[in-house]
DNA sequence: TCTGGGGTCCTAGGACCC
DNA sequence: TCTGGGGTCCTAGGACCC
């Protein structure tokens, strides 16, 4: 059997842990840039606050109900989240436990005895709980498919469930698959969901039943296969224990407000790059190719919001690196080439791909490659950003003023990350 | 004024090779 | 009146996830 483990409301939980008055207030977060509503609380559910609202058009809705919001605060959401997958470390080993996001992770748990499995789901729901002080739910079933499905339904009744639902009979597994329409299914986004309902195919029961051969030709071909054996129960999704060092890293931000002077936005990009080499430094991986990328406002049409389509350019880089100062400058130079002059952009990136580990370092010939200090330096100032203050240290390039900096207004502490944010009690 | 950011996997099709 | 048949590697784009 496999069990999903997910956090409730993560990152509302989060902000609740420090500030206990808000456990029964309803509790919003906010994307960067405070844009759009990511995590709402059980309550602010109930409110008919949708997800991915624009904050900015749910505020009237935010004051009449008196509901609390906040800026994403991820260092506090990193940190819990770690505290989170170490406990679940307490029961299980690592081998057992796959961390698929911030706030997820699946677990082995095939060396349970069956008639162990509730009191072990149990006492893993009351760990977590007692020495985080986040609520999660725990899904149980087969295969990691119908584990999200128990999962599902164990939150949709939280009092009647008490967070857990444990699918181990042909009996329970097909009652929650008709209990779960199409869209709710893990792998079913709105493209396939609108395909499939148009078959009348409207539950996972509906969608256990479809012939494999139909679902290779028009759900992705093996992708849908595997989902529809995975609804049978047969385990079909490979289990990742270790967390796998990425393929590519990026950072992208919309502006705080947008940009048409070149200076400011190559500042911005110098950032990202920043960002982004941290993130490659931090996986011991260099990258051969990056690209940049700049979005340009979108015209106000009045209804709804469409951004345009990102412009980019690519370099492959000489040698493979992951020093910022050497990163920086190519993607300049990719950004001027991309610029126009009296254009006003909203958004811009940088991506690293072609990613190699740092040991299979593969030297070129004719262009010199990042010699030991540089390396040196900047794992000192990795260190340096991370023990003390964020960008305590950071290249010149990237700024001092920032007037493309995104907006934070609604931002909590790092109570646990920080020791200069320690919360107080007096 | 204000609408997130960061990833993955898979497939089709083109270029190229023998 | 009908163009060989495999391979491999790469890229763009589509779909999905949290």
């Amino acid at each position: 059997m496999k069990a999903i483990v997910d956090c409730n409301n993560f990152y509302c939980s989060c902000e609740r842990l420090f500030k206990p008055h808000l456990k029964t207030i309803p509790v919003v977060v906010l994307s960067n840039n405070d844009g759009c509503i990511i995590s709402r609380s059980d309550e602010a559910k109930k409110l008919g606050i949708k997800m991915a609202q624009a904050y900015f058009l749910s505020k009237p809705l935010l004051q009449q109900y008196r509901i609390t919001a906040f800026s994403s605060n991820y260092n506090l959401y990193g940190d819990m989240s770690k505290r989170v997958m170490d406990t679940m470390q307490s029961m299980f080993p690592s081998t057992c436990i796959e961390v698929y996001s911030v706030d997820e992770a699946f677990v082995d748990l095939s060396n349970v005895p069956a008639k162990d499995l509730h009191a072990t789901v149990k006492e893993l729901k009351e760990r977590i709980g007692q020495w985080t002080g986040i609520p999660v739910s725990i899904g149980v079933a087969s295969t990691k498919t119908l584990a999200k499905i128990a999962n599902r339904l164990a939150k949709e009744n939280k009092e009647k469930s008490k967070c857990m639902l444990i699918l181990d009979t042909p009996g329970k597994v097909d009652a929650a698959l008709k209990r779960t329409p199409i869209k709710e299914i893990w792998g079913v986004g709105k493209q396939y969901a609108t395909k499939l309902e148009k078959l009348e195919v409207k539950t996972a029961f509906d969608l256990k039943l479809m012939p494999e051969e139909w679902a290779r030709q028009h759900l992705g071909g093996v992708v849908g296969v595997r989902l529809i054996r995975e609804l049978k129960g047969i385990h079909s999704i490979g289990f990742d224990e270790q967390l796998s060092t990425k393929k590519m890293v990026s950072c992208t931000r919309r502006f705080g407000h947008p940009l048409t002077d070149l200076h400011q936005m190559k500042e911005a990009v110098a950032m990202y790059v920043s960002r982004a080499a941290e993130k490659l430094r931090r996986q011991q991986s260099a990258a051969r190719q990056m690209t940049v990328f700049v979005i340009e406002k979108a015209l106000d049409k009045g209804d709804i919001y469409k951004p345009n389509e990102p412009v980019k350019r690519e370099a492959v880089l000489p040698v493979a690196t992951s020093v910022t100062t050497e990163l920086i400058k190519p993607a300049i130079e990719l950004l001027e080439k991309l610029f126009v002059k009296g254009v006003a952009y909203e958004k811009a990136g940088v991506v690293f791909s072609k990613l190699v580990p740092n040991e299979s370092l593969q030297a070129n010939f004719f262009a010199a490659s990042s010699t030991t200090e540089q390396r040196l330096l900047m794992s000192k100032v990795d260190n340096i950003n991370f023990s003390m203050r964020n960008e305590l240290v950071k290249i010149a390039a990237s700024g001092q003023q920032r007037p493309w900096k995104m907006k934070q207004e609604l931002l909590s502490k790092r109570y646990t990350t920080r020791w200069i944010e320690l919360r107080e009690v007096n």
